[in-house]
DNA sequence: ATGATTATTTGATCCAGGTCAATTACTTGT
DNA sequence: ACAAGTAATTGACCTGGATCAAATAATCAT
């Protein structure tokens, strides 16, 4: 195998911090280089998810069930964290699936040892601080896009926002994230 | 008027760090009580929203203009913070309006002071951390129930999460809350 | 208290998008 | 290359909730 790509990891870093070098070998230390092909489930909602993964390369996908359909939520892509947020905060189970759309390579980071980090290194708290800022902004667009009144709205919405990566997923999904039927979806893109 | 309610604000703290008295007496440097009667604007639109307020009693909406209508998107009450979120990270504006849906009292703090505090008190940026990921919890709720298919159903879980404070809220606004017209949720509320 | 303003309810109509069903493309493994 | 499974399209029909309109109730200022 490659040597794997810690410097990919260290610059996303370094785009909220500065990282000391003793910061680059503790994470180094704990972070473990992890593949997973096209379709493998990352997290199960019926196990508590204990780790969070840097997305080096590849697409994933946080869906749930409702009604036994599977409704995908958010499709975090390569240098973003990719987790069952709430349970990684918890450290409850969670309703959120992860799984890979494409094969993904990854960080994996264990919770017990990201608290570590918190605690020897403040900088790791700033890091986290506005990386969830950033995430936050997204959260917020999300919840106002999912407001737009017409399923042709959303879904321009949706091809703004996502426009790096919106070709990488697939219709069925794409039409759960915006809470409309793939069959309204597939009437809508055929119209343009 | 009354010696402002400091201790309820520290309280809150400490629910997520300890505070130390150099941490007490700085705050309580920075920290400006602030009242804001029933229907006033406490943050516009069309400025950058420097201040986050910490609502000790009363209750708040955070909404945005659609087509020339109000859109409300939050309802802060006591113990939470409100403000514009992007607006205050950010440090430009962003599309959300504040004002009191009740006679609301609370602690104003600078952006620039707050920044201040984070350089000062590493357990500042750990509060933030994980008061963050509550809020952040709220908005993945949010997101969830938005997608829920009937009116009903989205009624029901505003019902839920907002136990609390839902009878403190105007139709009107619960029903741009919920994405649906208040002819809707009338008719929801009747034939109970 | 009283009129004026604002919020809520109720009724009638209509259409965007859901559901069900069948057909046509793509993938994927052998 | 082919069969089997999966994903996307297209068609016909129907319903939940929007829109428009008007009546009633609640709130507020004087």
């Amino acid at each position: 195998m490659e040597q794997p790509p810690l410097e990919q990891l260290f610059h996303h870093f370094e785009q909220y911090i500065r990282l000391s070098d003793e910061l680059r070998t503790a994470l180094a230390l704990k972070l473990v280089f992890k593949s997973f092909p096209k379709g493998t489930l990352i997290q199960d909602a019926n196990k508590v998810g204990s780790y969070s993964y840097f997305i080096v390369s590849g697409l994933a996908r946080g869906y749930y069930l409702k009604d036994g359909k599977e409704i995908s939520e958010f499709f975090p892509a390569e240098n973003e964290w990719c987790n069952s947020p709430k349970s990684f905060i918890t450290r409850r189970k969670d309703i959120y699936y992860l799984d890979a759309i494409e094969n993904t390579e990854t960080f994996c980071l264990q919770v017990d040892d990201l608290v570590e980090l918190f605690d020897q290194f403040p900088e790791m708290e700033r890091y986290a601080r506005l990386s969830m800022g950033t995430v936050f902004g997204h959260l917020l667009e999300r919840i106002a896009s999912l407001r737009f009144s017409s399923a042709k709205e959303k879904y321009d919405h949706f091809m703004v926002t996502y426009q790096n990566i919106h070709h990488r997923i697939p219709l069925g999904m794409i039409a759960s994230y915006l809470g409309i039927t793939q069959e309204t979806l597939s009437r809508i893109r055929a119209q343009k």
